[in-house]
DNA sequence: ACCTACCTGGCC
DNA sequence: GGCCAGGTAGGT
């Protein structure tokens, strides 16, 4: 999503903007925004896990993140305008930035990142899985101080930042690994394995342009096909591909967790 | 380290 | 009507 920002939205500059849904935005109040953005161009787009932030020339963010449902469109502005779309940004070139959240579990808000911080909008975020700080020391001094289950660690943004439902369940089935294990039960190699599966499921689903399982859309509104390399998300009760056992379903962390009782031990 | 609430919509 | 859904915050 942030690749396709970057092209979108980099040296464009800001000519109106208009909330349309108050409540989305975290700080500041709504009613300052647009003349807080109006006139500046976008310089760069970055992201902290799941957090996306729009760098302005200002040398603060407009940051987005898309909960369950949320979308970043650039559009036309005359395109039809999606039932529960919040916030609208008319851009230089002509085109529009959108962004529609039907179950409003994402949030905007802008400001500097210690503004942002400071006001709980941009919460304290763990290791990033792509960056050399995701090193094998790192994940393992993590995972050996946790009693908590595979799975809700990895939930936790505080520990690996921008991890999933899907990816979570993905990571866990390349890595021959119960999402119900204990962390700090693992052996030396299963850890290994796990931080590898984590990298390979992740940059195989930046490849296939996301998983459109439901409503994931690019920033052109187009599904990505990742959707279709699922090993175990959404497949309950199907035979798993490596072996052919049923795939169980299972409550973990208060989340859907799909694994194959065979494959993963 | 859990557990529930927050929302809307689709499906049975 | 009840159950389920890519997430996180705030409570205990």
């Amino acid at each position: 999503m942030v690749r396709d920002l970057r092209a979108a939205l980099v040296g464009r500059r800001i000519d109106a903007v208009e909330v349309l849904r108050p409540d989305v935005l975290r700080v500041p109040v709504a009613e300052v925004l647009p003349a807080l953005l109006v006139r500046q161009h976008v310089v760069g787009v970055d992201r902290r896990g799941k957090f996306i932030l729009i760098q302005l020339d200002s040398g603060e963010h407009l940051m987005v993140h898309l909960g369950m449902t949320g979308h970043l469109l650039a559009t036309s502005p005359d395109a039809p305008v999606a039932p529960h779309t919040h916030l609208r940004a008319r851009l230089d070139d002509g085109s529009e930035l959108r962004f529609d959240d039907t179950r409003r579990f994402g949030r905007v808000a802008y400001g500097s990142t210690a503004a942002l911080e400071d006001a709980r909008a941009l919460p304290r975020l763990g290791l990033e899985p792509l960056t050399d700080a995701f090193s094998q020391e790192a994940f393992d001094s993590m995972m050996r101080r946790t009693t908590r289950t595979v799975k809700a660690a990895l939930l936790d943004q505080a520990g690996v930042a921008g991890l999933g439902n899907i990816y979570i369940d993905e990571a866990c089935f390349a890595a021959g690994i119960r999402p119900t294990r204990r962390c700090n039960r693992l052996t030396r190699a299963q850890r290994a394995g796990l931080r590898a599966a984590i990298q390979d499921v992740l940059l195989t689903a930046i490849d296939n342009r996301g998983s459109s399982v439901d409503d994931y859309r690019d920033v052109w509104n187009a599904r990505g096909s990742n959707q279709e390399a699922l090993q175990v998300y959404g497949r309950a009760g199907e035979a798993c591909f490596a072996c052919g056992t049923v795939l169980r379903r299972t409550v973990v962390a208060g989340r859907t967790t799909v694994y194959c009782p065979h494959c993963q031990r």
